[in-house]
RNA sequence: GUGGGCGUAGCUCAGUUGGUUAGAGCGCCAGGUUGUGGUCCUGGAGGUCGCGGGUUCGACCCCCGUCGCUCACCCCA
């Protein structure tokens, strides 16, 4: 295998350029906004992380853990893996340092998987996202998927469901999944291909399965919703009655499961409906009580969600959702004496105005061209005539006829006009 | 891991039953206007037709392989 004569991204990774990049930069914004006004504090963690972390937090039988991480070997002969999702090593990080609780972290973060890429899926993804540990707090569920709510608004999103379900906690959920295992084993013949192979070893799966066969079978089964103990079942009416109060509409859905072993009681996702094919999960997330134990910390509960930006991103083009953000120069400077630009333009982006200039000494006319594709709203032009006046030629470029659009002003009033004419819009 | 569709200039795409120098629009550069952008006109640069092999007198076109992109299954954000 020699090397390839052009490098490209790797399969199932994205480079983002301009403009796209400018909507990443107004979602990551307006999600750290309203992190910190709930509360939450900014976390950063490493990209990888011992491979333990990820295999004892999300299960070793998921798929994620099986067969989609990324792991490798470094040179002191250590096995790490890049991470697959946010909500581990957050935990980890927790149990490290021992924060006091609550402790309130938002992120931002790549994750990694080793699938075959297809529409709203990739191996290199990015997820926004919170989590609480210590506390089990209902009000705390309440306030963890209210944010995703607030935020997906905030974005623009107006077409997407919250779904949600109990899982129960660990004993509740262990008589539960005896009676479901039972009630398969009864019909083992009626499921799906895949499902009479590994019914046995992951029951709850067989729920979320989209086959028609797997659905009759699990359709007159027992519920897990139906078999909560008396405390996870208050804890679960008290989240759907703080969500109601707040006037965040939720679908109760019995056959969510979802993927990680480590989620318990509260388990949520939410769908849009503008994104047409099966990925359409924009944000998903719950109640982990054991995880923190899991990992080595002492008992402590925890919930969190995460978001996927490229998920979000799309759904918000197929909504036709405006521009969260537009990225535009406020002045081009055109310099004819190769001789001025520097030292304004040094004075223009140290007041705060964003500014850019053409290289290469190209001619004014080259240089208007440059000016006018930037969208610059104004573009100052020195020349030999405004060098030896000490002047500076103000043109705006919103209008086509130059004489009545533009000034010379002293050489030492510019950055007070710019500012002037930025304001006055 | 499995299956479908597609790979021709920076981008979007034409390319006649295989026939000689592979085209268009947009974009880019320059000039028309030697100090003025968005319109217009003229010219220019830019392509190993994804890659490798095969069939043929001759392949962008047909066959095989391979790589990549894309969509779906699975799973998930």
């Amino acid at each position: 295998m020699s090397e390839p004569s052009q490098f490209q991204a790797p399969v199932g990774t994205h480079d983002v350029l301009a403009p796209e990049s400018a909507q990443w930069e107004g979602l990551l914004s307006t999600f750290a906004d309203w992190a910190h006004r709930y509360g939450f504090s900014l976390v950063i963690t490493p990209v990888f992380e011992d491979v333990g972390v990820f295999n004892r937090g999300i299960g070793e039988a998921s798929d994620v853990a099986r067969k989609e991480m990324y792991v490798f070997k470094d040179r002191g002969d250590r096995t790490y893996a890049l991470r697959p999702e946010g909500t581990a090593p957050i935990v980890r990080a927790f149990i490290q340092h021992q924060p006091t609780t609550p402790f309130k972290a938002w992120y931002f973060t790549p994750g990694f998987r080793y699938e075959r890429p297809q529409a709203g899926r990739y191996r290199q993804h990015h997820q926004l996202g919170v989590e609480v540990l210590g506390t089990d707090d209902p009000a705390v569920d309440v306030e963890v998927i209210t944010l995703a709510q607030r935020f997906f608004e905030a974005v623009g999103l107006t077409r997407f469901r919250l779904l949600i379900n109990s899982m129960g906690h660990a004993q509740c959920r262990g008589a539960y999944v005896e009676l479901l295992r039972a009630h398969l084993e009864a019909h083992v013949g009626e499921l799906c291909d895949e499902h009479q192979k590994t019914w046995r070893e992951n029951p709850l799966r067989v729920l979320d399965c989209k086959n028609a066969a797997c659905i009759a079978v699990t359709e007159r089964g027992p519920m897990l919703i139906d078999h909560l103990c008396d405390d996870c079942r208050a804890h679960f009416d008290a989240v759907l009655d703080g969500l109601g109060r707040l006037g965040v509409a939720s679908e109760l859905s019995p056959r969510l499961v979802r993927g990680f072993d480590y989620y318990s009681r509260t388990t949520f996702e939410f769908v849009a409906d503008a994104l047409g094919g099966a990925q359409n999960a924009i944000g998903g997330g719950g109640r982990y009580d054991g995880l923190v134990e899991q990992l080595g910390g002492k008992p402590t509960s925890g919930i969190g969600f995460g978001s996927g930006v490229e998920r979000l991103l799309l759904t918000r083009e197929a909504e036709g959702a405006a521009a969260l953000l537009s990225r535009h120069l406020d002045v081009f400077v055109v310099d004819t004496t190769g001789d001025a630009a520097a030292v304004l333009l040094d004075r223009l982006r140290r007041a705060g105005v964003a500014s850019d200039r053409a290289y290469d000494h190209r001619s004014m006319k080259a240089q208007m061209k440059v000016a006018d594709k930037s969208g610059a709203r104004l573009a100052l032009l020195i020349g030999p005539q405004e060098l030896s006046a000490g002047e500076v030629t103000i043109r705006d470029l919103r209008s086509a006829d130059f004489e009545q659009h533009q000034s010379r002003v002293p050489d030492q009033d510019v950055v007070s006009t710019i500012l002037r004419l930025l304001q006055a819009k």
